[in-house]
RNA sequence: GGGGGAGUAGCUCAGUUGGGAGAGCGCUGCGUUCGCAACGCAGAGGUCGAGGGUUCAAAUCCCUUCUCCUCCA
């Protein structure tokens, strides 16, 4: 039996022998297509040449490209696993002609591939062609007698199909065209409507009898409008077939699932389970989630996918809590997952080596994210079951549909365990209003985006940008170059010549050496200048592809379009800028060799005063972590390797293992920069000739900045050397401030902070004791107000809380009576009343300080038993506390 | 991008119309014990995420902001 394998690279290798190209395939996320949420087709990374824009490495290309479809009406997560044929993640095996051969030969291939080389028997393949049922667009006769003539297909078994299942577009707009497809009759078995009255299994039918293996798409119109459809100057061949199903056809198994793409994984998870057979079985669906999502998850983050609660980490996040969710199922309690992803990586080793290179960085994502998930659930559980307790309590039958989405929508508790949970005490909940809630939920987030779809589109620079073409870059050899004005910006505007009265001007130089603003390493600044006129620049941005654009303003003279200049780049800024940005990469290093292969890059800025490098990291990092760290980077520096810039194709970038980012599209040239034995990357920006010119690198902070992923900050060059003289004067100041030696500064702070608190306890001690003493005084002969003990005294110095303990203890000592208690401290009064319990009937604190503060400016309240007040008037105090006794007692009087 | 939650001691959290910042576990010391577990006593540890406002008074109310969790797009 033929393995996945070597379907996948039979496919590859005929082709080849067709003189096709071998692509590899691109990563899930295509950089600089905002309309894809995820590479869904084949032809995704192709789309460039398609639409013109690229020319093509080749013209006839072959790749097994991996695709996910998770959104949408064809593929909504919550069916995978109970279809035996749908995937979130598939391979899309696929040939191409960008502008070569056509119809025929792809109809021939096609047929000889699966007759011929995969022996699948003719009688059971149909085809179908293109027809127009509105017969606007021709029928696709062509392809037709290409099937009749170049093949030995029954002619009885080619149909013709309408636009629905046999015209192809990628757009409202763009290249369009007809396809055929081969199908194929995998007997009456397979049929799963055998029960349904009146079906008849058909092409194109609703039962899984007859399956679509292959799509061949002529790619031959442009459709510019709803009904025009324009002959394109070049034709295009884009097949598709994907290799799940193909797979489970050649390996004759009743489902995608029964084959070796999917068989060892959930090996696997039956033996982290321990179930049985049986148990296996009766659990097929769980088996299958498991596994599909596994594939899934895996990919994602091996593309740099980050688990999140936005947009594509959102997806991630939640295919992989449905596995953890059916995992539960079937009986685990503990994260297990990531081991699952272990024997995916294995088996998909040989055909996709970023897997293995990304391996540890896939398994600890996913187990921290299941830990996460098993923690979620575990929080949950008591809130479930308050939920089930307060129905039982009220004599529902029901739990609150409105309750069950709470649960899910805040705290992330699946319905589906809520459902089963609510059952075990003999409960329902009410879904429909579950699913009432969910639909409002989701109005809201849709009407919420299209609000905001309004984008404005920066058309002057796309306009400049198809004018001008490409600037050169000259700035990797010389910091300072002449280059011709071809274009000025101010206000939107493109005018031809500019002068000192304006601020924020645009100048496209060609070429120029001015760097723009790309992979986290900041626009260069400068100068341009012509004998005449000079103009400050400020930044510098690819405002369009290939467009770089200078901002900033004339400081003398007049720079007119055309004129040639001078265009200069701050020199020590840009050698700055360099150091940081090869440190950068000795960090990059650094951390994976200290902390592990897991790290991963997710974010980056270099200026020429720091450097700033985001990665994936699911710990803290200890201290002396850092210390090894920053301690690996200065070892490379102070090895003063050259550093070494090579350009190549990404295929051979990639063969050489040279960690790439996602986002890399199909025919680029890409630029390596390596340290040899340390480093090579993918990278645009500049560097230093020799690690040693970086001077010290030093680690100013570590931190976290969301879930898994952590930043560090440092600086490099001379940068370092004002930041270690900037801590050393810290350091002479403090210690010539405490008159002590720096080796013995930390001792002197312990033993200062010790005496400091000491003598503040004395002297709160002090006080108190003379506090007391004075009441002493006074508790000996108190004031007797309607026959109750009243204790009205004006301390200074205290605080309110010092007040309240002085308070507590005249209550004690009176027994019965009431405490009036005032200070002056910062400029304002603080005033408590207090009354013991037994009084409190009869005197409310709160009354007291009431009726006192407003003397002293101000107002308080509290409860029966202790009240406080301030006031801002302490000149009034003892006015007030003259007063206090009428006060106090009218106020007994009255209650 | 839109909603729902959360942020208080090293950890898990309580804090009821705004009026004494707390519990459990952990930590330190002392005691009981041959020793440990356990128990008893004593103690350390807090910018109540940050900033602003209202108030005599804010962990508590209002506004802004940051971080984390979570659902939807």
């Amino acid at each position: 039996m033929k393995t996945s394998h070597q379907i996948r690279s039979e496919f590859i290798e005929f082709f080849k022998k067709q003189s096709h190209t071998p692509v590899r395939s691109a990563p899930l996320v295509i950089q600089d297509d905002p309309t894809l949420l995820f590479t869904n087709a084949g032809m995704n990374q192709f789309k460039p040449v398609f639409l013109g824009k690229t020319e093509p490495a080749s013209r006839r290309a072959v790749n097994s490209q991996r695709c996910m479809r998770v959104s949408g009406k064809h593929n909504d997560l919550e069916e995978v696993g109970f279809s035996p044929h749908h995937h979130t993640l598939f391979e899309m095996l696929g040939n191409w002609s960008f502008g070569d051969y056509y119809k025929k030969e792809a109809i021939e291939w096609a047929w000889t591939l699966l007759t011929e080389v995969w022996g699948l028997p003719k009688d059971k393949l149909w085809v179908t062609v293109f027809k127009d049922e509105k017969s606007e667009i021709p029928d696709d006769t062509e392809a037709y007698d290409f099937w009749k003539k170049c093949t030995d297909v029954d002619p009885d078994q080619i149909r013709y199909f309408g636009r629905k299942d046999n015209f192809w577009e990628m757009g409202e707009t763009g290249p369009c065209g007809p396809c055929t497809e081969i199908h194929m009759d995998r007997g009456i078995d397979f049929c799963d409507k055998q029960n349904v009255a009146g079906h008849v299994c058909r092409v194109n039918g609703d039962c899984r009898r007859i399956v679509e293996l292959w799509n061949l798409v002529f790619i031959q119109y442009n459709r510019t409008g709803l009904s025009t459809l324009n002959d394109l100057p070049t034709q295009h061949v884009d097949t598709g077939m994907g290799l799940e199903r193909i797979t489970a056809v050649l390996q004759n198994a009743p489902s995608n699932y029964d084959t070796d793409l999917f068989i060892p994984i959930m090996n696997t998870v039956q033996d982290l389970s321990g179930q049985s057979d049986t148990d296996r079985a009766e659990n097929s669906v769980s088996y299958r989630v498991i596994a599909d999502h596994i594939r899934a998850a895996s990919f994602l983050l091996s593309d740099g996918i980050m688990p999140s609660n936005e947009w594509r980490g959102y997806v991630l996040r939640r295919i992989i809590r449905r596995a953890v969710r059916f995992g539960t199922k079937i009986g685990f309690q503990k994260p297990f997952l990531h081991d699952t992803a272990d024997t995916f990586i294995r088996i998909m080793s040989p055909s996709y080596p970023e897997l293995t290179d990304n391996s540890a960085h896939i398994t600890g994502m996913i187990k921290s994210e299941e830990h996460r998930f098993f923690k979620t659930l575990e929080q949950g559980l008591p809130l479930v079951n308050d939920l089930i307790q307060t129905t039982l309590s009220k004599g529902l039958k029901m739990v609150s549909g409105d309750a069950v989405f709470k649960l899910y929508d805040t705290w992330g508790f699946p319905p589906d365990i809520t459902r089963e949970i609510a059952a075990e005490s003999g409960l329902e909940f009410d879904e429909s209003e579950y699913k009432t809630a969910m639909e409002t939920q989701k109005m809201r987030a849709r009407k919420a985006w299209k609000s905001a779809e309004t984008q404005e589109d920066n058309t002057i620079w796309t306009e400049l940008q198809k004018q001008l073409g490409t600037v050169k870059f000259c700035g990797y050899d010389t910091t300072s170059d002449s280059g011709k004005v071809m274009a000025i910006v101010a206000n939107e505007t493109i005018i031809d010549a500019v002068s000192t009265d304006r601020r924020d001007v645009f100048f496209v130089i060609n070429p120029t050496p001015f760097y723009a603003e790309s992979g986290g390493q900041i626009g260069d600044t400068g100068y341009i200048e012509t004998p005449e006129a000079k103009a400050k620049i400020m930044d510098t941005r690819e405002m369009a592809e290939g467009l770089t654009v200078l901002k900033g303003y004339v400081i003398e003279g007049v720079i007119r379009c055309g004129d040639m200049v001078i265009a200069s780049v701050d020199q020590s800024l840009r050698n700055a800028t360099a150091r940081n940005h090869t440190g950068t990469h000795l960090l990059h290093n650094a951390l994976r060799m200290i902390l592990g292969d897991h790290v991963k890059q997710s974010g980056s800025l270099v200026t020429p005063q720091r450097l700033r490098f985001d990665f994936t990291h699911f710990a803290n990092i200890s201290r002396q972590d850092i210390i090894d760290i920053e301690k690996k980077v200065n070892e490379a520096i102070l090895n003063d390797i050259a550093v070494q810039t090579q350009q190549m194709s990404l295929d051979d970038a990639l063969d050489r293992g040279i960690t790439a980012l996602f986002g890399e599209k199909y025919g680029d040239s890409v630029r390596v920069v390596s340290v040899p034995g340390v480093s090579s990357e993918l990278c645009g920006g500049t560097h230093v000739s020799r690690t040693g010119e970086i001077g010290l690198l030093k680690i100013l902070s570590e931190s976290g900045i969301s879930a898994g992923v952590r930043r560090i900050e440092a600086v490099t060059g001379f940068e370092s050397l004002q930041k270690c003289n900037q801590w050393v004067a810290t350091l002479q100041t403090v210690s010539s401030t405490l008159k002590s030696p720096q080796d013995s500064i930390v001792e002197k702070i312990h033993k200062m902070q010790k005496q400091i608190r000491e003598l503040s306890r004395e002297i709160e001690h002090i006080k108190t004791i003379q506090s007391k003493n004075e009441i002493d005084s006074k508790l000996g002969s108190p004031l007797i107000l309607n026959g109750i003990k009243t204790i009205i005294y004006s301390a200074s110095g205290l605080q309110i809380n010092q007040l309240r303990d002085l308070a507590d203890q005249i209550k004690h000592r009176l027994k019965s009576g009431i405490a009036l208690l005032a200070s002056v401290t910062d400029d304002r009064v603080y005033l408590i009343a207090a009354v013991t319990r037994d009084l409190t009937d009869k005197v409310h604190a709160g009354k007291i300080v009431k009726a006192v503060a407003p003397l002293v400016g101000g107002n308080g309240g509290g409860r029966p038993d202790m009240a406080q007040a301030g006031g801002d008037q302490p000149e009034k105090l003892n006015d007030a506390m003259n007063e206090a006794p009428d006060i106090i007692a009218s106020i007994i009087n009255g209650g």
